[in-house]
DNA sequence: GCCATTTCAATCCAAATGGATCAATGTTGC
DNA sequence: GCAACATTGATCCATTTGGATTGAAATGGC
């Protein structure tokens, strides 16, 4: 059965929005994570990292999860690898010394520069298919979507 | 800086559409992943590919990559892991000896009833935030973004 | 003030991941 | 008919992942 077909029929089914999401973002990772990884050389949370601190300085790592949910450690290893790399520095936090405050370097936002503008393309080839009013519809009920209040606690499927 | 403010600000900025579907996916991920590999044992994956295989009885392990972009080593190891299970048969392809044609089993059938229902529940939960006719069109805009011919092939990403 | 508890971030390590390779089978060109 | 090439799916193995633990610092109860 030809590709088209088979998601049609997939699309066309109970779970229609949760498959048409998650092909979205499977199709987009496949593209996304390599070229990333092969032209920064880094994983996708490291940038997304860099992104959030250099969105706020002097963030710490454990409010980059709000972002970006993902596991501590894996925060902890991306920040870790841009430290490395000179993209940020940690400051131990004034008033509570277990937090580190991070604060990109200049280093840091050059290359943030490149990834931002490569992410916009992207961003503008995925939805080419949208016109703007649809676009914007769009991301308006994707942001009721992601503010809702069982995105990250659910009761069906409750720990 | 609060939760609530932060995704705020992200979700204003240059990348909000790219920030708001990862959001949403990161987080129910976190959630999803966690309970499906508590309760049914099996990654996400296999139960994406017994799925699949209920859906279209005699697929072959090539064509599940078309419903769900994965690479193809994973889509082996979930088949191998639900046929030891005994949720699905291979059987070789009459016309090809290379392929196997998948069948699910009635033990397969079975644990599937449950993954679906607790899916589809899962679904209202996170779609909750829109109303019914707010959740047609969402689901149109992202079958547009799926179908779409730059999703799975970038020319601003060409690896 | 002191001990128990909580919180933040780093580290540990068993398990999963995915790019690369391989073996088996099919297809093509001649 | 056969040699070169392509395709399917399994396996290899270095790297990554993420739940759990640890260590260090802060907070709360008394």
């Amino acid at each position: 059965m030809s590709a088209d077909k088979l998601l049609e029929t997939i699309f066309a089914g109970n779970l229609r929005e949760l498959m048409v999401i998650s092909y979205i973002v499977l199709g987009n990772n496949a593209v996304t994570t390599r070229y990333i990884e092969r032209r920064f050389h880094m994983p996708v949370q490291a940038w997304s990292a860099l992104y959030a601190i250099d969105k706020f300085p002097g963030i710490r790592a454990k409010e980059i999860r709000h972002l970006f949910p993902r596991p501590q450690n894996t925060i902890s290893r991306a920040v870790s690898l841009l430290e490395t790399r000179g993209f940020i520095v940690q400051k131990p936090s004034a008033s509570d010394g277990r937090e580190k405050r991070l604060f990109t370097t200049e280093a840091g936002t050059a290359v943030l520069a490149d990834l931002i503008e490569v992410s916009r393309q992207r961003q503008e080839e995925l939805l080419g298919p949208l016109s703007s009013e649809e676009r914007a519809v769009f991301f308006e009920l994707a942001q009721k979507i992601a503010t809702g209040p069982d995105l990250l606690r659910s009761a069906v499927m409750r720990s």
